[in-house]
RNA sequence: GGCCCCGUGGUCAAGCGGUCUAAGACAUCGCCCUUUCACGGCGGUAACCCGGGUUCGAUUCCCGGCGGGGUCACCA
């Protein structure tokens, strides 16, 4: 067979010489030990929490090196394009502080080792299946989607390996003239590997990967589809060639891809290049309906869109500082010991990278939301809740936008002192948490003490009114909140009331509860001085009044 | 089913042949602090999947089971 001649049949267009890349796309000019990562996403722009681990892992291997972190569009698969989402992926992303070096972008390509969207690359792609052909290690394949059934049928009933090669691989060894003849009467086709590996007898290969250490696998031997019916290549196919092309260092990826290495070896070998490292993440997990651990799903698992945690306002700091912690094992403890220290100086490393799956752990990342919000400033935070609003809570909008100073003041509350309190989580929660602040959404949620009745209940708030003075200091306002308790006899301390029980109907405690609960409405709250301060003297005294009317009422 | 990955408390995980009567964090329980809660402090419950080897000695190495996951497309 005449490999040159059946190129030029299959390929009548294609003149480039495919070496000519090489040096169009050379060696990076990047110090020693700088790594070079991308993140390949297809263009759904969908990007989930999945993504996002990847991500972090990419962009800390790149930027700490002093390397490079790039987009790539994976649109190989037409029916999953959808417009713009080059956008989408990038302020998906951009939210929780990842950027790009170069790539595909919103306003088009940056960087010199384009075009950035594999649909763009059909040239390139051609030119390289073209050699494949001239040497022998690629050619057409005309068999129909029924026929590739039909042998996979044939295969599982005779307990044989799926797949095309050796004797499946019927149009291994067509003739030009049949080719020819084929083409002309318009039958479409692929282009297959012609693989070297040994079905019955394969080698083995090693890999070192470097989350797993050393791996192996047999050898490829399926002829695998490079180039598809519509001249655009396989994901196998563009991986190889984009990521030698464009001197990716690092391939991050998911462990479902584990299982295709051998194919990638193949065709780096065929193609006559070094492979890049590999890192085959674990997935992140959950606890499926029948209590085993499984693989998140995008389909089936809110909590795996980012959007989810959006909805919430989760904050992307704490987020990211979540995905840190079960993407390198030493990141928690490294944060115990340096807690003031930018995330980013951590030195994270691929080989501390677990390698079984993390299940998904919301009682956790709620833990690290409130170590991460309260060391950001209030005044970030009462910004962050108006842009949350904005776009989720747009009813309450009005309660943030434009008060931010007053926001900020209640975030504050307690938070000052080395051992401020940690009760923002994120941001419907904080709502949720604030919400007695806003006249519309204040209502006695909460019964009073189980050892206040109605009466001395009124009774309390009718003294605290007639003794209360806005300016009071804290000490002297809470000396005057004991002498209620004594007055209606309630221990002025709670342990007295511990000792002997008997001689009082409870302690200052329950005293303070009830003006509380007048206050904010819940039994539950920072200090109730320092919310008094905030809400003002005339609200103050109000809600005093109007649950003491309430009760006498009753 | 073939192949591959993974297997330490409820969860995330240290451990890389003896220092393991197995660290830490989250969750949980109890106590302390305290006008409530939160914070903080102290303490408790709780784990090496099973069986064979190798070895003076296995959580750690090897083999076999078992369990979980992934993958076997002209999807990525």
């Amino acid at each position: 067979m005449d490999y040159d001649k059946l190129a030029d049949l299959l390929f009548p267009d294609v003149t480039d010489d495919p070496d000519q890349y090489e040096s169009m796309y050379p060696e990076r000019n990047l110090p020693e030990g700088a790594c070079v990562t991308r993140l390949g996403p297809s263009p759904t722009g969908f990007i989930h929490l999945g993504n996002l681990f990847s991500a972090f892992a990419d962009e800390r291997i790149a930027h700490q090196s002093g390397g490079v972190f790039f987009l790539r569009i994976e649109d190989t698969d037409d029916k999953r394009f959808v417009e713009g989402a080059a956008e989408t992926v990038i302020r998906s992303l951009d939210y929780f502080g990842i950027s790009f070096d170069e790539g595909a972008g919103a306003d088009g390509d940056t960087g010199a080792y384009g075009p950035y969207h594999q649909s763009e690359r059909g040239a390139i792609y051609q030119a390289y299946v073209k050699r494949l052909v001239r040497r022998g290690q690629a050619y057409p394949c005309f068999m129909t989607e029924d026929e590739l059934a039909g042998i996979r049928k044939t295969q599982e009933e005779n307990k044989e390996n799926p797949g095309i090669y050796g004797k499946w691989a019927r149009c291994r060894d067509l003739s030009y003239e049949e080719v020819e003849e084929r083409i002309k009467a318009g039958e479409s086709y692929v282009i297959r590997l012609r693989s070297d590996g040994s079905n019955e007898s394969p080698k083995y290969i090693k890999v070192n990967d470097a989350i797993r250490g050393e791996i192996s696998m047999p050898e490829n031997s399926m002829d695998i589809v490079i180039l598809k019916a519509t001249g655009i290549p396989t994901y196998h196919f563009a991986h190889v060639v984009d990521d030698h092309l464009m001197r990716t260092t690092h391939v991050v990826r998911g462990e479902e891809w584990l299982s295709s290495l051998p194919v990638h070896i193949e065709l780096f070998d065929k193609m006559g290049w070094k492979p890049p490292v590999y890192c085959h993440t674990a997935h992140l997990m959950k606890i499926g309906e029948n209590g085993t651990k499984r693989k998140l799903s995008k389909r089936k698992d809110p909590e795996l869109s980012l959007d989810y945690y959006r909805k919430d306002g989760y904050h992307p700091a704490a987020v990211r500082e979540y995905l840190l912690m079960l993407l390198n094992s030493n990141f928690e403890e490294w944060r115990i010991a340096n807690p003031d220290i930018p995330a980013d100086e951590f030195e994270f490393s691929v080989s501390k990278m677990s390698n079984s799956g993390a299940l998904f752990d919301l009682d956790k990342l709620n833990d690290v939301c409130k170590d991460v919000l309260v060391k950001i400033p209030a005044t970030e935070l009462a910004g962050f809740m108006t842009k949350w609003s904005e776009e989720f809570k747009p009813e309450a909008l009005h309660l943030f936008k434009g008060q931010e100073d007053y926001i900020a003041r209640i975030l504050d509350l307690g938070r000052d002192g080395k051992k401020p309190r940690k009760d923002l989580v994120c941001a419907s929660q904080i709502f949720e948490f604030i919400s007695y602040f806003f006249d519309e959404y204040f209502r006695i949620e909460e019964d009073l003490p189980e050892r206040v009745s109605r009466e001395d209940a009124a009774g309390i708030l009718k003294a605290y009114l007639a003794t209360y003075d806005h300016s009071d200091d804290q000490g002297t306002w809470f000396d005057k909140i004991r002498d209620i308790a004594d007055e209606f006899g309630y221990a002025r301390k709670p342990k007295d009331f511990k000792k002997n029980p008997d001689d009082y109907k409870g302690h200052v405690g329950d005293v303070s509860t009830v003006i509380r609960l007048a206050i904010v409405g819940r039994s539950q709250s920072p200090d109730v001085w320092e919310i008094q301060q905030i809400l003002g003297k005339d609200r103050t005294e109000n809600r005093i009044r109007e649950f003491e009317t309430s009760l006498e009422r009753a």
